[in-house]
Parts: structure tokens; sequence; C-alpha cells
RNA sequence: GGGGCGGUAGCUCAGCCGGUCAGAGCAUCGGACUCAUAAUCCGUGGGUCGUGGGUUCAAGUCCCACCCGCCCUACCA
């Protein structure tokens, strides 16, 4: 399974937005991994963009210094969120990225042509648009523009991007989005501007082919780095024979993936994505997450605030596969305590403690079945997951440590004698043991601190698993 | 203007093709237990399922209109 992130611009550090997106994209890769699939998760910086151009202006730097500063601080996620990409693609830095896309510029030539164009460009969103103040709020002011452009044409692709949408073979989830792409694609297609001219972008970017006077659009190269950053015989394996291409994208870039991308791909005889997944924003304490507004929450505070179990936890079992989710850290730290503290990490405590008081810490084998959840929790995972529904997955994780204590309840291991006792205390043990598993694709750290708290035939003296954030 | 998605217990939400669907979790209150990070387990509370019509033997569950919120799209003025 080949599964991609989008690209953020790095005008700015890294915000929990695109950590939902990463730590989701990370589950993905890490369950696969798990059923012994192959998987290559890719994510990556958006360098080329026009808006770090202006951002790097605004602080007074140079553009390459501002760019790699802020491209590190997304590549440092890795540590402090716990994340397992096994590439990281800056378009400005990757060997093979520049050249890929000069190559499919030369495979769409057939769709390319030159015209004069005139609009207004908003660079917050690094598009254009008709009238009327920038939609999406962006307070720089939108730009006059008037030059002759490259054109892409987009419009041939209309009756065949919807047949590869209606027939599922480009999936969009959730349902909703699809329908969604299918009206804006009905609606009719325009030809787009695809490239800007050298002036307006300040040098930045990645020339046109042949004409050194014009950059290619940012959209157009950073879609491309899906393709580009694999080499040659990756390409082949992970674009090609790889049956499950995937892009986790937000809401707000939807047109990009599920039309224009599909679009250059058809253009240049290219295999398109299988899957498209759309997730919606959070918010933070009902706000939207803006700069102006104050409401930037930074992922590596948050984590070094709460540590990466909580953070983590809360985005996947909080955040609804349809749908703004709102943060707070107040809700961060309720569902650790409760869940982590309270739930995964008394579970594994007063189990490994009783088979010291009671046993000298020795556990055998579990004759008998283990609680449902744990026969149940695999397949539900799986299904979950395959929906891209975070939430419901993590709840079936969650169904174990449920079924668990109530195991604990229902034997009374204290009370029964020293045969029966070693028979709930070995479930009690195996439960957990399909507890590490199970809960390793999501808290990767916490998963290997309760495999070795309950490994071996003689368990290491009980310690907490997890702090309590409050209370 | 067109299209789409939501409006279900205090809060967050499940409820697919109409007939135990009026539910779960949290919070509240009561009880149990003592192995555990005062953790855990059990029970309880009752909300006209946005509003008004309609179809049906039967509607959160289908149809129509309207109100509210959000999204996509187009832009009349």
């Amino acid at each position: 399974m080949y599964i991609t992130t989008t690209i953020p611009y790095v005008n700015a550090r890294p915000h929990l937005g695109f950590a939902l997106e990463i730590v989701q994209g990370d589950v993905l890769a890490r369950h696969h991994r798990h059923l012994g699939e192959a998987v290559r998760f890719q994510t990556g910086t958006d360098d080329n963009s026009l808006k770090n151009v202006l951002a790097a202006e605004a602080a007074g730097v140079p553009v390459r210094e501002l760019v790699d500063r802020n491209a590190a601080a997304f590549e440092a996620l890795r540590g402090p969120l716990d994340l397992s990409f096994d590439a990281f693609v800056r378009t400005s830095a990757h060997p093979g990225h520049r050249a890929g896309v000069e190559r499919i510029w030369r495979a769409v030539g057939h769709d390319l042509y030159r015209r004069h164009y005139e609009g207004r460009y908003c660079v917050g969103c690094e598009q254009f648009y008709a009238e009327g103040p920038c939609p999406e709020g962006h307070e720089a002011p939108m730009q006059a523009v008037s030059e002759e452009n490259w054109f892409f044409r987009l419009s041939r692709y209309q009756e065949p991007l919807l047949g590869l949408i209606r027939s599922g073979r480009l999936a969009i989830e959730p349902a909703a989005r699809r329908n969604e792409v299918l009206a804006f694609v009905e609606a009719g297609l325009d030809d787009i501007s695809i490239s800007r001219s050298a002036a307006r972008s300040r040098g930045w970017g990645i020339p046109v082919p042949g004409d050194p006077g014009q950059v290619v659009y940012v959209w157009w190269d950073a879609l491309a780095n899906y393709i580009t950053a694999l080499g040659d015989g990756d390409y082949e394996r992970w674009w090609v024979r790889e049956p499950r291409r995937i892009h986790l994208v937000g809401k707000g870039v939807i047109r990009f993936h599920a039309v224009y991308w599909p679009a250059m791909l058809l253009s240049a005889g290219l295999p398109l994505p299988s899957a498209i997944y759309v997730h919606d924003y959070l918010t933070a304490g009902g706000r939207k997450i803006s700069k102006s507004s104050g409401t930037v929450v930074d992922p590596v505070a948050l984590v070094d605030a709460y540590g990466v179990d909580a953070v983590r936890w809360w985005l996947l079992r909080e955040v609804p596969r349809v749908g703004d989710a709102d943060f707070t850290e107040e809700r961060v730290v309720a569902r650790a305590d409760e869940d982590l503290a309270n739930g995964i990490g008394n579970l594994v405590n007063r189990v490994v403690t009783m088979v010291h008081r009671f046993q000298d810490g020795r556990v055998t084998e579990a004759a008998g079945p283990v609680p449902d959840a744990c026969e149940r929790a695999p397949a539900l995972v799986g299904d979950a997951l395959a929906a891209f529904d975070f939430r419901r997955a993590a709840a079936a994780v969650w169904a174990i440590v449920e079924e668990a204590n109530q195991y604990v309840e229902a034997t009374r291991p204290w009370h029964q004698d020293p045969a029966d006792r070693r028979e709930s205390l070995a479930t009690l043990v195996r439960a957990c043991r399909v507890l590490a598993v199970q809960l390793e694709p999501f808290l990767p750290t916490a998963a290997a601190r309760v495999a070795a708290a309950v490994s071996g035939e003689r368990l290491p003296r009980p310690e907490p698993l997890f702090p309590r954030l409050r209370r």
C-alpha cells in the first residue's frame, strides 16, 4: 500500500491540523505493515509556493533559509509524534522532483497552450478567484494578475473523470466528498492556468521546460511529488504495480487532488491514485485555526506538555470521520486520563500487580478463551481503517480494555483458589498482550510499554504506564 | 441562485434498506469491590429524535415545505 499525506506549505511551522493528517497516515501505514503488507508512507513539504516567498520577504530572510528552516520543523515531527514515514519529500530539494515535474510537463504537452490571462490571485490560497474577497478569509489583498500563461486543457477530461469517479476506480471518501466532486465536474471544467511569470514568482519555483520566463504553477509542481519522489524502480513498484495508492487530504484541497491531479495523470498517460480520503478540519475552542486569530496549536508544544500518547490518542479516538472536530486541551487531558491512565494503564497495572502478589510474577499459558473483544478487535480495526474511520478503529481497541476490566470483576482473582486464579491471571495477561498488539498502530511507544510489562514467563515489576495528567 | 451535509438525553455522538430505535459514552446520583495510578465494576437518570404537513397498518428512519448551522458551486445586484 502506498500512502501519502499532502505536502504543506512551509511558510510557517506545522500546526495541529497537519498533525491529524500525518498521524492518520501513520496509523494506516503501521496497521498494514503489521499485517505483513509492503507499505510506503510518504510525506514532505511544498517548498515552491509563492506563499513561502512572501513569508520570507515579510520575515526579511532569504527564501531558501526560511524554507529550509520550516521544512526541517515539519520533518522533525517524526520524533515527537512517533511517525514512521518512509520518505520525506521536499519539492525544492528532492533530487528527482524537478526532473520529474519537467517530464510530466512534456508528457502533457499535447494538452498545453499559451493564453493571455487576467485574474485575481489569492496568494493565501495559491488560487485564482472571480471576484470578491478571498473566501478562505486570507487577509493579504488579491493580486491583480495580467500575463500570458500556459494553460492545461482540463476541459477535455470531464467525461473521463466522471467515468472514473462514478465507477469507483477513483474512490473518493467519504461519499459526501465524492458527490461534491461529481457536482463540480458535472458543472463543466474550464481549462486552467498552470504557470506564472517568473517575475511574479520572484524567480522561485521550477521553470517551465523550454520557457524560462515562466514558472510551473505551484499546485502542478506540488501534486507531482506523489510520483516524482519515487525513483524509477520505486515508481514501477508503488505507482504501477501497487493496487492501493491512497492520498490523505484535507477538505480544502479536494479539487486539486480529485480533479486536477487525476486529469494531469490521464493526460500524461499515467495511472491514477486508487483512493482519496478527505478529512475535515480541526477547530480550536470552537474557532477556526488560523494565525490571525491566534488559534494555532503547535503539536510539538502539545506533546511536550501532555505526551505523544495523549495527543495521538485524542486525534484518533475523538476526531470523527466526517465533520470538523473541536480541539481543546481539556479534552485531550480528559481523554488521556480516562482512557490511558485509568483505562489501559490501570488495567495493566492491576493485572501485573496481582501476578506478582499471588504468583511471584509468574504467569502460565491461558487455557480458556480471552474476552470477545480480543477476538473481534483485529477484524473491527481492519474494517474501520479500510473505511478511514479512525475513531471506530480506536474504539475497537478500547473495547479490549473494557472487557478485560469486566473480566477482572467477574472472576475476582484475589478471592479465587490458586488454580482458578492462575487461569484468570493468565487470561488477563493474554488479553493485555493482545491489547499491546492492537494498540501499536495507534500508540506505538505506549504499546511497546504495555508489551514489555506483560512479556515473559515472569513479568517485570509493575510500574505506571501512563501519568495522570490531572486530578 | 443551484447542489450537498447536519440539527437525536446537560455534553459528544450511534442509529444502513421504515416495524424492541428511542440508544452509547461522558457528566450526575446510588450501589458493589479492594487486585490497581481514590483506579474498576454494576445500576439509575428520561430527550415532543429542528418545525409543520404528507405517505403508510407502522417514520429520527421515506416525501414536501420551512427554520438553524456548515460545506461546495455560481455570481444576479
